[in-house]
DNA sequence: GCATTATATTTGATATATCAATTATATTTG
DNA sequence: CAAATATAATTGATATATCAAATATAATGC
């Protein structure tokens, strides 16, 4: 059998990991009380202006359940606000409120710069063509 | 702003997202009730034979906290043993049973054969190309 | 227009991750 | 040796993931 260790999906699930860590780590010493999954539905509204929750959760390749309870967590938080679409009533609009706007704002620096340490050494070229060979593999689990 | 989902790291969870509900879709499919998670932790005890719950958990980069959780349920399905470790009574003497050897063997041509699947299309080079990019960013997030 | 079907979201159950606090036992050290 | 410290595992709290069931509303088809 080959060692389970020496496996790329164990690689890289072991580099999700310490990644993770290492974002939320430089996120909470900064003084602000958000989790990864939070900013990334935070981004995802910011870019997107007018999602569903079913939506965001197609994009974020998450649950709809999970959405929903980070939303959940994010108006709590007042950083995104919840009316009832005046259309469809099964749906929600989602809008970023000024205090998630200002979150934004702020985490923003410190994600590029984690994010930057993470990638040192590699070239723009090598993160692309890890890229395609990920993307390669996303498609043969379908 | 960099749009989210171009961002390298955004791949990666979405790699790993789809890769294990694939591999858990398929383990499912042959009729074995066992996750990934468990899954790893079986194989990490048969690979090393005699390890604490820590050690474990410092393998698979897992907490602790997890590991106490994982090994219970291992237990309480007849794959796992467990005694007070008769020098350190702080600690357990974990064992395989021989239900648990049956799915390790049983299950082990699935995991297999996903991970083929899975790899389609890249190169043994490739893969070791990658994994040597991704423990180069494992070690900048330390 | 009403019954059927489809869609959006929520909720509950279970698994895992993380952190902090607790418990039990070992080790160290003064 | 007793007190202080270290280590192993557990437990509780909270966040997230997944699946299934439930609820509410919309769309469709006869």
């Amino acid at each position: 059998m080959e060692k389970f260790d020496s496996v790329l999906f164990f690689t890289i699930e072991k580099l999700i990991k310490v990644y993770r860590k290492f974002a939320h780590e430089q996120i909470k010493k900064n003084g602000y009380d958000i989790t990864i999954d939070q900013w990334l539905v935070l981004r995802c509204l910011q870019e997107n202006k007018i999602l569903s929750q079913s939506q965001v959760a197609e994009m974020l390749f998450k649950d709809v359940a999970s959405i929903t309870r980070i939303i959940e967590l994010l108006v709590k938080k007042k950083y995104l606000e919840r009316k009832i679409d005046s259309i469809d009533r099964r749906k929600f609009e989602l809008s970023i409120t000024s205090d998630g706007v200002k979150v934004i704002e702020n985490v923003y620096p410190i994600v590029q710069n984690y994010r930057k340490k993470a990638l040192e050494g590699l070239t723009k070229n090598d993160i692309n063509n890890i890229k395609i060979d990920l993307e390669k593999i996303i498609n043969n689990c379908k």
